[in-house]
DNA sequence: TATTAACACTAAAACGTTGTAGTAAAATTT
DNA sequence: AAATTTTACTACAACGTTTTAGTGTTAATA
């Protein structure tokens, strides 16, 4: 039954041709005589011609797909991020692989020179907590090196010239903060990450810039910093303790601005167990509109990333840089502004 | 700055040797004297040859490449299958590639077509909503009748001779309705999906068979069928309103089953609205183990379909016939169990 | 009528590999 | 010393395309 792809060659033999004339007739060139098209081109679809891919990239070096490395695709955030990109290569033209790091190192390593041996035009990719922390970006600048242009998303690092495109964190946690002290709240509780993830630096100097900006002086009682390594399960437990011990010490707040999804729905745990009414006494926000914010009860009040367009706009980007040789020299920086989806928990 | 890659044509005139020569050094050839070997192998380090992999899969006529699609990337069931197919795959030196049907049967084939159009040795798929209402299949039979393997997982079709990978939907529901049965409830509501999705279908089956072996006597007006077209949003106030006017017209129900997520959180929502107590007053459980159980309050206990497995097993199977030719005749289907995940809900 | 232009096609190289077959020179055997 | 084997390489085809540079015919021009 296997009926194999047939090719040019064996399309010219049967016709009596060179595998020029078939190759000319389907590409519609004026060299070819009408007839001679005709009967190629009917050839070629009863057999069902296929035009090989590799073979034409292997021919133009280039392979009209594009890679990106995600640190987790288990993710509302990266997820929607792919959704944007795979939406506008695909629109473009072009295929996307995707590989994951699993927030490692060394799992990004590999994945980058595996993609760099070929197969990819570009890369856009978010880098892993470990690569951030260790600082250790040769993987990149060799990929850059060798003429593969590199996008970054998200987690960026100015260490490296590239494209890059993130979100204005420190302006969207500076309006989520403001938007809860304009509701009259005073003692926020801010549930961060360590710094060296800058996004969680980003967003606890936005928030402590609100406060700055409206005459509040911080309170670093209210200021958690979650040590989030590996398991989410474990480090919810963790928070939630935590939690629960400074309201147990009397710490007093009437407002929660968590850095993402599962640490505001953490926090609106403790607060049903401790029966503190949501919003009334203590009024809630977060970074990322997820799934769980539509879920919970209240929802979730968040700032929205727009994950699916800084998804497009690294398609946008890599792909202008693979079509258009000129733009290769300059960088561009694209800063996606955030966005507050009021829901019940303000 | 653009140090382009080295191939073994300039490393073999660089050295004065042939390219055969510098081809099976790097082979480690035995054919070629030690010497020799070792200075094409130190030049080729040092000047980080890779090899191409574009101009190998045409020579080999394989890409090491899978292909995947799947009707939508944002959910969490779907990206752990990819996580699973992911993971494995790279261990066995293989890339994914990943497209995303949107539930559109249109889009299906294009990206099926795409594929097969070289850069895939194989292809997992999950059948689109709109695939499966339409019944058509052409786009897959030509490409297994091209030689290109095709694995199906969770969304198939008994219409297809290929191999499959599914969930034991019917036995999970029954295992879930069971599960409330044991706790004393007897009034179980069920919220699923219209038939032509056979998932919805077979979960509809095991809650009536359940409800049937345990002498309980099915009411039509506690089994509630979504419509589920697009936008889940629109669709979950439906649900609510649904769930709400049941309440109010009297209709009496102790536990409730749902065939996902969203649905069931959907539920508790209405049911704390109306003040209802889970799990004292009605005790819930759900399809699909995702995150949104995880942090609603209370906990919601769910069937897991082992997403993950599923992943692994496709690619499993998939490689498998990848590689070993005699595979290529058979087909198999593989049943992957359910569990029940209590949380508290129950 | 001789030259040029237009037409309809073909040959061959190139993209980067690998593997088969071939070839000198050196080493071994008879 | 001649025949054979071994060693250490090289040439070349092939994978499936596209494209450049031809090559004969026929038609148009001088």
């Amino acid at each position: 039954m296997n009926k194999k792809r047939i090719t040019l060659k064996e399309i010219a033999t049967e016709l009596g041709v060179s595998i020029s004339t078939v190759s000319k007739s389907l590409n519609n060139s004026p060299e070819i005589g009408e007839e001679t098209k005709k009967k190629v081109v009917a050839f070629a679809k009863a057999h069902q011609y296929r035009t090989n891919t590799i073979a034409l990239s292997l021919k133009n070096r280039k392979t009209k797909t594009i890679g990106v490395i995600i640190p987790e695709i288990v993710h509302y955030f990266f997820s929607n991020v792919i959704n944007g990109i795979e939406n506008y290569a695909s629109q473009q033209g072009y295929n996307v692989i995707i590989a994951v790091s699993n927030e490692s190192f060394e799992k990004e390593v590999l994945q980058m020179e595996a993609m760099a041996n070929g197969f990819i035009d570009g890369i856009i990719i978010s880098l892993a907590k470990e690569t951030l922390k260790k600082q250790d970006y040769y993987h990149l600048q060799e990929t850059m090196a060798m003429g593969i242009p590199v996008i970054l998303f998200d987690r960026v690092t100015s260490n490296l010239s590239c494209d890059k495109v993130v979100v204005d964190d420190k302006s969207g946690a500076e309006a989520a903060t403001t938007f809860l002290i304009n509701k009259g709240r005073k003692k926020i509780l801010l549930l961060s990450t360590q710094d060296y993830l800058n996004v969680g630096n980003h967003r606890t100097n936005g928030y402590l810039d609100a406060l700055k900006k409206n005459g509040i002086f911080p309170d670093n009682r209210l200021i958690i910093k979650c040590n989030d390594q590996r398991s989410s399960e474990e480090e919810m437990v963790v928070l939630e303790k935590q939690i629960e011990a400074l309201i147990d010490e009397g710490v007093d707040f009437d407002g929660v601005f968590a850095v993402n999804e599962i640490y505001l729905a953490a926090a609106l745990r403790v607060l049903r167990a401790k029966n503190i009414k949501v919003p009334k006494e203590v009024s809630m926000i977060c970074f990322t509109d997820g799934v769980i914010s539509r879920y919970t009860t209240p929802r979730l009040t968040t700032v929205s990333q727009h994950a699916e367009e800084m998804g497009i706009t690294s398609a946008e980007l890599l792909i202008e840089k693979l079509e258009d040789e000129s733009s290769m020299d300059k960088t561009i920086t694209k800063i996606i502004q955030c966005s507050i989806v009021e829901r019940e928990s303000t």
